[in-house]
RNA sequence: GGUCCCAUCGUCUAGUGGCCUAGGACACAGCCCUUUCAAGGCUGCGGCACGGGUUCGAAUCCCGUUGGGACCGCCA
């Protein structure tokens, strides 16, 4: 009755086509981090093997679910670039994909329990009897063969008195009715399992395939809350993380291709994805990972959809972005060179590109005696009449008329890389000069009297 | 409390009896590069929870202990 053979090498090419999963959100939050990892390992797994995913929204909870939440989780799904085949907003014909609009069906085949004896109503409700003596059990694709005694369970409530049915039972008349073919979710669901199972066999249907995900925990190992700190993707979103990088360490989180690639594109991922090598350790969410991950996705990705990547975040920055080319834009940001983890961080440190209010705010021109300004006045004075305006060549001539002078590259390099940036870090500091152009350094400059 | 699951560096992991004096990545430390900070390169620190078996041989198999987690709701 449980297909005990599992998709794997040439029989994935045989089973593809007709295979189906789905992720079933409440909605009754946004879309946080748990629900965002199962979600991205079902699509995984359905785009891999050419399968369908399918969305089903698991509304029985009246008091807590709501269409703004539903829209929420929706919208994150979607930024974190899955896409889905059937689901309650594109339809298809194994609907309606919101439970609320199922209710006539849970009903019936309740009814059909209940004349059939397994199942018996005390009041509203409708109650499962769990049958004695019988051994469930199941052959999980990540977590192997699992069995448990049904003497272990209790009674489960099929129909509540509001007229709803329980999760219990909704996610078996649904996966049945909906064809799923794997049921791919949390770990948190083996416990529950058994149980749904005694359901799939009142009901004389046939088993789908499991295939159980480890769950992500907080640096002390509990689950996931608000105490850890963000938990929601589109927190992530606002905090400057690209979604490819979020969808790359959210992949890398129980499951791993078996070489040592840690950096990975969607399309690659989709390719070396496979259900059996998911890990079955609980793993903790890492933020310096994330950051890992997010900046080396910001490194690759092509100059100008970095700018619109950062765009936002130099707006809420209080700058005017809008008034430069997108291309003039991408050109502060390839200064950067690889400097910066976010796209928050990305524009924070290239404030100064776009406003020199930004460098006097931070920087009031103190630390330079009047002997040390003296000599500065000499040398940007000679730069700015340097016939040259390219990094190198300023560079070379920095280099020059140091030596000339006994000076160190860096006595003449941080006093102007705080006149211009108002900063003690910034990237080479002749490439920023080249960039802001010959006038607004010496705007710069004389502000500060250094020339 | 009952049931179930899990257990390799601080973290994510490779490892399916000999290739392991356990490999990679993040983080951390040091060095190189250098006008600063990154990036990059190199080096280092650091782990098979414990105890019994099985075996010529165990991180890998079995049992127990300990630790962690989940479920046991008319929440999902």
């Amino acid at each position: 009755m449980l297909p005990d053979r599992i998709p794997s090498g040439k029989d994935e090419q045989v089973m593809t086509s007709n295979t189906r999963v789905r992720f079933a959100p409440s909605p009754t939050g946004a879309l946080h981090i748990g629900g965002a990892h199962t979600a991205l390992f079902n699509w995984l797994w359905a785009r891999h093997i050419g399968g369908s995913f399918i969305l089903r929204i698991e509304d029985t909870d009246l008091a807590r679910s709501t269409e703004e939440h539903e829209r929420t989780i929706l919208q994150g799904l979607s930024w974190l670039g899955l896409d889905w085949d059937e689901g309650p907003d594109v339809g298809g014909s194994h609907g309606p994909y919101r439970q609320s609009e199922r209710r006539e069906i849970y009903l019936r085949h309740a009814h059909d329990l209940v004349r059939s004896g397994q199942a018996y109503c005390e009041g509203e409700a409708v109650i499962f009897s769990v049958p004695k003596g019988r051994t469930v059990a199941f052959d999980d694709l990540v977590y192997g063969h699992i069995e448990m005694e049904s003497d272990t369970l209790k009674d489960v409530v099929l129909i509540k008195s509001d007229g709803f049915p329980t999760y219990n039972y909704a996610v078996v008349v649904d996966d049945h009715l909906m064809e799923i073919t794997c049921v791919v979710r949390g770990e948190d669901h083996i416990s529950n399992t058994p149980k749904q199972l005694l359901l799939y066999q009142a009901l004389g249907w046939e088993t789908p395939l499991f295939a159980h995900l480890p769950m992500i925990l907080g640096k002390d190992k509990k689950k996931l809350s608000k105490r850890h700190g963000a938990t929601s993707v589109y927190e992530y979103r606002d905090m400057g993380y690209h979604p490819d990088a979020l969808f790359n360490y959210f992949a890398l989180l129980g499951w791993n291709p078996g070489d040592d690639r840690e950096i990975f594109t969607r399309e690659e991922a989709v390719r070396m994805f496979d259900l059996t090598r998911v890990t079955k350790k609980a793993s903790v969410f890492d933020m310096d990972k994330l950051n890992f991950v997010n900046q080396a996705h910001i490194a690759m990705m092509p100059p100008l959809e970095r700018a619109r990547h950062t765009f936002p975040f130099w707006e809420e920055a209080g700058l005017d972005p809008g008034s430069r080319s997108e291309e003039w834009l991408a050109g502060v940001l390839d200064l950067l060179e690889g400097r910066g983890r976010t796209f928050r961080e990305l524009a924070e440190y290239t404030d100064y590109f776009l406003s020199f209010e930004a460098v006097k705010k931070r920087w009031g021109g103190e630390d330079i005696d009047g002997e040390r300004r003296g000599t500065l006045k000499g040398f940007f004075t000679a730069m700015l009449s340097f016939p040259s305006w390219s990094p190198e060549e300023l560079e070379v001539m920095a280099k020059a008329w140091c030596d000339g002078k006994g000076l160190k590259m860096k006595d003449v390099a941080m006093p102007l890389r705080w006149a211009l940036t108002g900063r003690k870090v910034s990237p080479g500091i002749f490439h920023v000069a080249a960039f802001l152009g010959r006038d607004e350094v010496k705007k710069r400059l004389s502000h500060y009297g250094l020339i």
